[in-house]
DNA sequence: GCCAACGTTGGC
DNA sequence: GCCAACGTTGGC
């Protein structure tokens, strides 16, 4: 079991959009370390903070889920998408992708409270010039987080 | 809007 | 293989 962290421009796609759809495809990540994360790494039930960045208040807003494991992202395919590919070949596609399930909502956990905790200097979401949509997360960061959580 | 950071691209 | 240019991201 892992624990990682999604991160969402919620003018695009927030925690409201998925509270709604329940579950979703974390589709049109065109990075290969964020794909390997998902191919390589993930595993159906792992956790997972929703993170919502480039926004007024950006932080931790919910709690979600990996509901399964990786797939070929179809978007890679769709001519029409901001995502297609033409240099991915259907036999053996480059981007893959995972569905991730809603939780539960949060309170906002800010990035200022997030940097104010000594045991989350090293996560990775917080460090300089950090672009991933998925990030790893430690057992011990998940762990303050929840107590961060408990406080109100 | 600004700036720093990073990945990708393409010329050589 | 190198590296400058470029595009994107994200906090402020």
């Amino acid at each position: 079991m892992s624990y990682w962290l999604f991160k969402s421009e919620p003018s695009a796609y927030g925690i409201d959009d998925l509270a709604r759809d329940r579950v979703t495809a974390w589709s049109g990540v065109r990075n290969y370390q964020a794909r390997n994360y998902m191919r390589d790494a993930m595993r159906p039930g792992d956790r997972g903070f929703f993170y919502h960045s480039s926004c007024p208040e950006p932080g931790i807003v919910g709690i979600v889920e990996v509901a399964g494991p990786a797939y070929a992202d179809p978007t890679q395919f769709d001519r029409k998408s901001r995502y297609y590919d033409s240099g991915s070949d259907r036999a053996a596609p480059r981007w893959l992708n995972v569905d991730v399930r809603f939780a539960s909502r949060t309170r906002l956990v800010g990035l200022a409270e997030l940097r104010g905790a000594k045991k989350l200097r090293s996560m990775q979401v917080l460090q300089r010039g950090n672009r991933l949509s998925i990030t790893p997360v430690t057992e011990a960061e998940w762990v303050c987080v929840q107590r961060l959580l408990e406080k109100t």
